[in-house]
RNA sequence: GGGCGAAUGGCGGAACUGGUAGACGCGCACGACUCAAAAUCGUGUUUCGCAAGAAGUGAGAGUUCGAUUCUCUCUUCGCCCA
């Protein structure tokens, strides 16, 4: 008996691997294809869990389908441009690209050691120019589509960096870095117009059978159509304003209507610019944040202006107009009505400034006197205090009559509005792809010719400055375009540009014309299954569906419109957290475990206390290095545990013991299997026996079934269940070819999780050309069943015997039965159910 | 506040379209081997009860011959949006 030796194993079969490019790939339209698709990592240097749990996931499906007959195409990039790079660059006076590099290539060295099946002559890496040279192209195509625009927008700004900070780094309204309180500043930059396809993102979603609900609902709503109203108000006063238009979704609330809010940047405020009053109001308003949930949160508060706007619906009732911090520009018009009993921020804002609140909706349970007191009342009802509105039911019928009546009379139309804003694409950051832009010295813009292409970004450049260090790039910055100075635009791309078309790259990794090749796209493309976190739900799937639109817009030569036919969000990996007394967080691998109670620190010094299991993170030092697991237990027990203990959707929690264990089973199986290749070679002629072949096609059906559905966690409990099967019956004398037959089906189908074991395995068996084992029909049915007898529904008794038994015959077995039997008297019996083969309920 | 989802032993989780609840794993207990330990193997393990038996899938109702599964109300937790 030898002990299975997993690291010459593991290492002979990455090599063997590597050598035959085993899973290199080519468009070949003669073989049904699949795209097996995994969301490609960020080089931050190290893989952790996350990496592990999500390839290991795509690796199992793409190896049973590559066995099942399809030519897979499995490959692995680096999403390599983005902050992390700039950052450690910064910090220890490195070359971004070189940091990048490096990790790249470590980061490739550990995902090798987890025995993926990955085509690597495809990997690409979106900061290589050969990437985004492409990404430019399409830039520029955009921009020819008119899907690309310019215009002036807030960020958050660092004064004390000069910096423009991304939302998560906006830390309770203050710089992560400088701790200076972040600023709202207007910046001119790019805009890619997917609000344009706002309509079409959203009708695609009923299309995708294969993503989870989950993600779509959570997309739905962030595109977020609703239908209501523009309405028209005039306005009197001493300003030259006759009208003010508003997007509201309750028109029918018209008659509660007690102020008319606007937008501090609302074109109404031109005619206070040179108000000392509105300018510090508005400067208050720049400080609180312009997320939903900071307006909803936040001090409502208002400037309140000379002029009156007009109830359309009842021009006697004349309301003041203000400026107002949570009205923003980017939605309706800029402008609200404000109707206080129906809307709760405009009821704190009319209670503040002591506003009408004028109940117009009932409640179904209440009468005509309600009355709207301490909170508005945004439910459904009935409408009162109307005038010619009253009785409607709201909000269905309400809303679809009042938009009528304001159609007739000319005062507002139907309308339908999303909540999908365009997506500002421009980062003032060096680490990213350049925008092929460039502006002659009135600020015109001119799109850098294809010819020009790449815009390369400069190196070995100072990135201590302030601002945007391309910003300080003159020599770079400098260019001429047919004759002509120019400078660049010196932004750079959003990495989620470069996120958003990498699944096409994939298709045709080396094309240098145009970004892919049609003829791949058209074979390999959609995506047949995309697998990743479901932390990128809403932005990396709508930004690269979006990208699909685009692309295909006003394009005769392809109409891909979904790039992802299949979706699959896996659950995050969780470890137990430890804390010393001093509430200092300890990794796992500083404790040690006494009597199996208490935890000690290494050093004995410390008592150690066990905090919840919580997702690995390096700020709560739960996290476990995947390559020392590695290292110490193989590629092939780190994937059968990451697999084994939960649904692959769901968390799943990392422990000791369960690598332990896995490690454990794996060393079981290759006991087992050397007791079989034993048997194969003792050539003994037992006579033919059906039972193993019997439970090899019960099992190959439920591996095949679990395959599927992605129950991972299912078939590592078959392949348990299996296990014990085989080691308790081995001892009996088996027919040489039978078992070895079976046992072979049984090793492919466990390829797919235990990669480099089951192919040694194979191999020993001598096993060649194998194809994904088919299971027999024929052979899953039973030869005895189990019949439950139940009195008045509960399990009274157990009947074995031979399947189609009649009702009657079954009851003649009961009736000797005396455990059975002295449960009830024939005579008392009211019913007999009878489900055939499985089941005989008899009340009494 | 809104949307979506979940709740099953000490723990992670099984249970096909309503039909034997707790598969499989971890942990734990006992036993074998051993001077001993580790490793390995075996047995047991929902709760109460000596047993016969009874109860039992977050709580409460309902539909049904029969509910972890379907319907309603509630509680708690998670995720997303706010």
């Amino acid at each position: 008996m030898s002990r299975y030796n997993f690291k010459s194993v593991e290492t002979k079969w990455q090599s063997y691997w590597e050598k035959n490019k085993s899973f290199k790939v080519k468009t070949d339209t003669s073989k049904k294809k699949f795209y097996c698709l995994e969301m490609f990592p960020y080089p931050s240097g190290k893989i952790h869990m996350g990496h592990v749990r999500n390839y290991t996931i795509g690796d199992v499906l793409a190896r049973y389908k590559s066995l099942q007959g399809f030519n897979v195409l499995h490959p692995m990039g680096w999403d390599s441009f983005g902050m992390p790079a700039e950052n450690a660059a910064k910090q220890n006076n490195l070359d971004p690209k070189k940091w990048t590099e490096t990790n790249i290539s470590n980061m490739k060295t550990q995902l090798k050691k987890l025995g993926l099946s990955i085509d690597w002559d495809r990997e690409i890496s979106t900061c290589s120019k050969d990437y985004y040279k492409h990404q430019q192209a399409f830039f520029l195509e955009l921009f020819e589509k008119k899907l690309v625009y310019r215009k002036e927008n807030y960020v958050n700004w660092d004064p004390v960096d000069e910096t423009v900070l991304a939302n998560e780094q906006v830390i309770d309204g203050k710089g992560w870095r400088s701790g200076a309180i972040v600023e709202r500043k207007k910046l001119s930059q790019w805009f890619f117009n997917i609000s344009k396809f706002s309509q079409e993102l959203l009708d695609g979603l009923e299309k995708l059978d294969n993503w989870p609900n989950k993600v779509k609902t959570m997309q739905k709503n962030w595109i977020g159509k609703s239908f209501g109203c523009e309405i028209d108000f005039k306005i009197e006063g001493n300003l030259p304003v006759k009208n003010i238009k508003c997007f509201t979704t309750r028109p029918d609330t018209l008659f509660g209507f007690s102020f008319l809010a606007l937008s501090v940047d609302h074109e109404v405020s031109k005619f206070f610019s040179d108000n000392q009053d509105f300018l510090s109001f508005k400067e208050e308003c720049t400080k609180t944040g312009t997320t939903e949930e900071a307006i909803a949160v936040g001090e409502k508060i208002g400037f309140k202006t000379n002029l009156v706007a007009v109830n359309p619906l009842n021009p006697r009732q004349k309301v003041p107009v203000y400026f107002a911090n949570f009205v923003l520009m980017d939605y309706g018009f800029g402008a609200v009505f404000g109707c206080p009993a129906h809307d709760q921020r405009d009821y704190d804002f009319a209670k503040k400034y002591d506003l009408e609140i004028k109940t117009v909706v009932r409640p179904d349970d209440q009468d005509e006197n309600f009355k709207v007191l301490d909170e508005a009342y945004p439910g459904a009802g009935v409408l009162i205090n109307s005038d010619f509105l009253n009785g409607l039911k709201a909000p269905e019928n309400s809303i679809i009559e009042t938009i009528k009546i304001l159609e007739e009379k000319k005062l507002g139309k139907k309308q339908i509005n999303f909540r999908l804003k365009d997506w500002g694409v421009s980062r003032q950051r060096y680490w990213g792809c350049p925008i092929p832009i460039a502006y002659d010295e009135n600020g015109k813009v001119h799109p850098i010719p294809k010819s020009m292409l790449p815009v390369e970004l400069p190196e070995n450049i100072e990135l201590n400055t302030k601002g945007n260090p391309l910003d300080s790039q003159n020599n770079w910055k400098e260019i001429n375009i047919n004759g002509k100075k120019m400078f660049r635009e010196t932004d750079t791309l959003d990495t989620f540009v470069c996120s958003s078309w990498y699944y096409l790259r994939f298709c045709s990794p080396t094309e240098s014309e145009y970004g892919f090749k049609k003829n791949d796209i058209d074979y390999w493309m959609p995506v047949d299954q995309y697998i990743g976190g479901v932390e990128h739900a809403i932005l990396h799937l709508l930004y690269s569906r979006f990208f699909m639109q685009a692309l295909s817009h006003n394009n005769n030569s392809f109409n891909i419109l979904e790039p992802f036919s299949g979706l699959f969000t896996q659950g995050m990996v969780c470890h137990e957290t430890y804390k010393d007394p001093d509430n200092n967080w300890i990794s796992p691998e500083e404790i040690e475990n006494i009597n199996g109670k208490k935890y000690l620190k290494k050093d004995k010094s410390k008592l150690i206390s066990v905090g919840p299991s919580e997702s690995m993170s390096k700020s709560k030092k739960n996290t476990i290095d995947p390559e020392n697991i590695i290292a110490n237990y193989g590629a092939d027990a780190a994937r059968l545990f990451i697999l084994s203990d939960s649904p692959p959707e769901k968390d799943v929690q990392w422990s000791e013991e369960g690598i332990v264990s896995s490690f454990k089973f794996i060393q079981k199986l290759w006991k087992l299997n050397e007791k079989i290749v034993d048997e194969i070679n003792k050539n003994n002629n037992a006579d033919y026996d059906d039972e193993i072949i019997k439970y090899t096609n019960k099992y190959l059906k439920k591996v095949h079934d679990n395959l599927e559905s992605f129950s991972y966690n299912k078939i590592i409990a078959n392949l348990y269940e299996m296990y014990s099967f085989l080691n308790k019956q081995i001892d009996k004398p088996y027919a040489k070819h039978t078992l070895f037959e079976n046992y072979e089906k049984i090793l492919i189908a466990m390829t797919p999780i235990l990669p480099h074991f089951a192919n040694e395995c194979l191999s020993v068996i001598k096993a060649k050309n194998f194809k994904w084992p088919k299971y027999d029909v024929s052979m899953l049915k039973e030869d005895t069943i189990n019949i439950v007898i139940q009195i008045n529904g509960k399990k009274r008794g157990l009947i074995h015997t031979k399947p189609n038994i009649t009702e009657e015959k079954l009851f003649q077995i009961i009736k000797n039965d005396e455990k059975i039997m002295k449960y009830f008297d024939q005579k008392n019996i009211k019913k007999k159910i009878y489900i055939k083969d499985k089941l005989l309920n008899i009340i009494i």
